[in-house]
DNA sequence: ATAACTTAGTTGAAGATTCAACTATTCTCA
DNA sequence: TGAGAATAGTTGAATCTTCAACTAAGTTAT
């Protein structure tokens, strides 16, 4: 009691458990995605998820910040990122011709082609992990649940929870 | 269908739109966890969790192989971490008795201090992010979903999901 | 009792992310 | 129209994580 007083605010053991295997989920998940796409194919998750949406985009082409968003990344991160992709003949950078601020990213056929080489493994592990191990209730709770915190994270709903990357 | 033919594995809009919102998810929450912490305490949230399990643990110590399991860390990360967290002041190594090659890591009046003071805010961000927009259903199928989940990422069950760390 | 193996932990380099500062356009509106 | 603000993107340094190699101590089995 003496404690409560100090530290009023501990979580209630109901609430406590749930948040404990979110933050074991937000710990686990993302290494071992990482991990499977980077053992097999020699990108991150994040990599894949960038070359995912520039492949399901018109043209194969996104502007830089669109790019961002969709992904969740900030601008500055993402310029990174490119920065190696680039390297590696997956993207290219060209200018855009409406906005002189402004560039596209553009996925080339070598990027196309490593996408496409590693996604039957990614995606066979999604399942894996997680798909087939949830019923189709559990996936929309899931969904539901998740689009609740999402909206809480970015009160100016600006984050991203689009179609494809499949 | 066409496409189905050519890349048979593709997720069903069904699975894809609970992934992607996990997908956005783990993104997004530890970015925001991180960065309410540092702003507000100077700590990342892995450094927030090690101090908690530590402040819960007996004598406000553990050994480095079981805080690294309790964190879902691995060990290097966790010799990194420790590094900088006794730099601080806030956490120390000592010899531990019963086998040479451990060490117990130790909180001390200063980290516990600063968890401490740390606690209130973060909390307070839990809540607002999390508990407090679910619904006490809505937790457990949380609290199911990521079980599950765990435990196909972990095969070995090694996945902790402690207490502590309120 | 000792060679081989396993466990505990550290180290330093390489890779990735964040942060703040920066350039360069475009927009706003008085 | 032109000054100030906002937007698009880059950069380099600092921080953090991973990876592989390493030391040291304990365990096993012969």
């Amino acid at each position: 009691m003496k404690n409560r007083l100090v530290h009023p605010d501990w979580l209630s053991p109901e609430h406590l458990e749930p948040w404990m295997s979110l933050v074991a989920l937000i710990t686990v998940l993302p290494a071992h995605l990482d991990s499977q796409l980077t053992r097999d194919s020699n990108i991150t998750h994040f990599d894949y998820m960038v070359m995912s949406m520039l492949a399901e985009a018109p043209e194969r082409t996104l502007r830089i910040t669109e790019l961002a968003a969709r992904t969740n990344g900030t601008l500055s991160r993402m310029s990174h990122v490119l920065d190696r992709l680039e390297k590696r003949a997956f993207v290219k950078r060209v200018a855009c011709p409406e906005d002189a601020r402004a560039k596209n990213a553009v996925l080339t056929r070598e990027g196309l082609a490593t996408w496409l080489a590693s996604a039957p493994k990614h995606l066979e592990e999604v399942r894996r992990v997680v798909t087939e191990n949830l019923s189709f209730e559990q996936l929309s709770q899931l969904l539901e649940i998740n689009k609740t915190l999402l909206s809480k994270l970015d009160p100016d709903n600006l984050v991203q929870m689009r179609k494809p990357a499949r």
